[in-house]
DNA sequence: GTTGAGCGTT
């Protein structure tokens, strides 16, 4: 979604890309147009914008003709305050002049031995990188977060759900519990031989998982509602 | 309405 590209990206052949960082979420391509046409060529700027919200997500990319322009912009709009904040540009990782790259990663930043690397020490190299990547997966955006979150409150509501109906055992034992404990505080048997006035279970605690027709309809009786929810008596003034 | 390390499409 080129913000000059009519339709896609343009028949560019070479072309360089920038990637600007730490710019604001509100900061949009056309406002990054002047700054960078500016000091170069802009060919095209593209902001990756979140498919679920819609909004920016903080950075730019944009495209120069020329790679000195490119360079010039870097270092003049590198750090650039914009909206409030400074926005930071350098070379794109990816895009049309990293095609190279691209095809097979990065194959000319390093010879690559193709020796085993027992001989080597790599142990120093693979903490430093694990590192560098956590520090920049830790935090992404309010999304990730709140998405990951109501993806385990399904996955746990869903396996509690299964695994009560799903334990002969745990049956087994609740239900001989329950028979057991019944049996012992049996409210009729001891209200009749013990104290009457003394042991009101019945009131304080009504079983909520057991509906009678009758007492249900008892419920629903039209002495709560049909004050408040009656229309007609609902007129204060008129 | 918020946030803040990174790498891209209709």
């Amino acid at each position: 979604m080129s913000r000059f590209g009519r339709s896609g990206p343009p028949p560019i052949r070479d072309t360089y890309s920038l990637l600007v960082l730490n710019i604001t979420f509100r900061t949009t391509a056309d406002d990054l147009f002047p700054l960078f046409d500016k000091y170069g060529e802009v060919v095209d700027i593209y902001i990756p914008r979140d498919r679920r919200t819609g909004d920016s997500r903080g950075f730019a990319f944009v495209r120069y003709k020329y790679e000195d322009e490119a360079q010039k912009a870097v270092d003049r709009l590198d750090g650039r305050l914009v909206d409030g904040r400074e926005m930071m540009v350098q070379f794109a990782k990816y895009g049309p002049n990293a095609e190279r790259i691209q095809k097979g990663r990065i194959m000319e930043t390093v010879p690559k031995p193709r020796g085993r690397s027992r001989s080597r020490s790599p142990r120093r190299g693979y903490r430093d990188d694990h590192r560098g990547r956590d520090s920049r997966r830790r935090s992404r955006s309010r999304s990730g977060d709140r998405y990951g979150r109501d993806r385990y409150r399904e996955r746990d509501h869903h396996r509690r759900s299964r695994s009560r109906s799903a334990s002969p055992d745990d049956y087994k034992r609740r239900g001989r519990d329950r028979k057991g404990g019944r049996d012992s505080l049996s409210p009729a048997r001891r209200s009749t031989s013990r104290s009457p006035l003394k042991t009101p279970p019945p009131r304080k605690t009504p079983p909520p998982r057991e509906g009678s027709p009758a007492r249900r309809n008892d419920d629903r009786s039209p002495v709560g509602r049909n004050d408040d929810r009656s229309p007609g008596s609902r007129s204060p003034s008129t």
